[in-house]
DNA sequence: AATCGGTCCGACCGATCGGTCGGTTTTCTG
DNA sequence: CAGAAAACCGACCGATCGGTCGGACCGATT
């Protein structure tokens, strides 16, 4: 490692990913010419392909980078234990509050999670990628699974219930304009960022809770 | 009109805009070129210029067709009467309906609805499109609203909620190989899409009754 | 027959795309 | 201090980008 890391100053690879980041988020893999990452790094496009080979590796990276964020966040939130729907409730709430943190990420997720022509799809970058999204889904739908025997949660398709999930969760921050127009403000403020969270909660508190009769696995 | 709108072959311009709503689906506005729709239309691509005079217009017109689809089907669904939870659950189902009908139609939507930067954002096509969204989102609001004073639903933020809606209906069907490989089986097959139709529908129903008390507006 | 509007196309334009290359500067290390 | 390694850059490459232009072809009108 350089002196770099040892500065307050993030490193040319980190700002290199910081700018990639951000404009990939806004506009895509496509959208995004490597000319316009290394302006926004000040460096020179030779620069960043001395970082990172390709585009593809650099727009895997950015992905990767963030993935590994929600990662490290639910991990940690998941091992705070509690009962399941204690538990749940949290992690969406964390989960939340990553994407809060950082305005980009939620849009970069979203899309790493439905273009899937973008990414290589093979090779280390995209194992990693592959990786990092079993490594958060596996771990909530164990717990959703965990609820539900637990009598906490209602019966239902843990992998459909999962892919619910996510719309709600991730959406109302990579919607950008459009949330912003609905609501009247900005998403991130922080009121509205308490209100979505809490009707959030609100609607999977109720909507997953076990009524007295169960029906179909 | 011409003599090709009697047959059932259709004209030159709609199997262009077949072809663009489909490969912006996919890849999004920049990842796609105007000689891809050409070729996929079986057209030069001067002819493709003849019928749009822009590849920004292009894209809007693909979306606004997505979106007066989903406005038709709304606006019929909103028609039928019933009590507000009635008419929720079935405009939900029915807009379901729509996106798994025309498998791209998800991936458009999502992408007019959260990559701000492509459209034109004025002009008419802009402004057709805004229109589009407005005309969807304003009756849900109104539907929202009607069934909380009815007492059928609990009192909530309706922008909110109405935000936080959007993704669970949406995403699953935009999720392509993500959602695929989450159930393990094709996301439009007609079994999953009833399962995911049904948990949402189960959740939507549980999640947003009124319960005894009521709370902040 | 002449003409006209609509459709279509090949050729072309300047700009930008991702990526390479050779060489210079900076920085770490022995 | 010498030398290796890492970081950086300007110039350049072929390909493709969105878009234009002049003209060819067509069926319908006069």
């Amino acid at each position: 490692m350089t002196l770099a890391s040892l500065d307050n100053e993030p490193s040319s690879r980190d700002r290199i990913l910081d700018v990639a980041e951000s404009l990939f988020a806004r506009r895509g893999y496509a959208g995004v010419g490597m000319k316009e990452v290394a302006d926004g790094a000040s460096l020179g496009k030779s620069s960043v392909f001395h970082h990172f080979k390709s585009k593809a590796e650099l727009y895997s990276a950015a992905c990767v980078r963030i993935l590994g964020a929600f990662e490290d966040r639910l991990l940690r939130s998941l091992a705070e234990g509690g009962t399941p729907s204690v538990r749940l409730e949290r992690c969406i709430g964390d989960l939340i509050d990553v994407l809060v943190a950082h305005p980009t990420h939620a849009r970069l997720l979203l899309r790493s999670l439905f273009e899937d022509d973008d990414l290589p799809q093979d090779g280390p970058e995209g194992a990693a990628v592959y990786g990092s999204i079993q490594n958060i889904m596996g771990p909530m739908a164990k717990l959703l699974r965990e609820g539900m025997s637990a009598g906490e949660f209602r019966l239902a398709s843990v992998s459909h219930v999962l892919l619910l999930l996510i719309g709600p969760i991730v959406f109302p921050f990579a919607s950008g304009d459009f949330g912003e127009q609905l609501l009247g403000k900005d998403v991130f403020d922080p009121a509205q960022v308490r209100r979505i969270k809490g009707e959030l909660l609100d609607l999977v508190r109720v909507g997953l809770s076990a009524p007295n009769n169960a029906r179909e696995e």
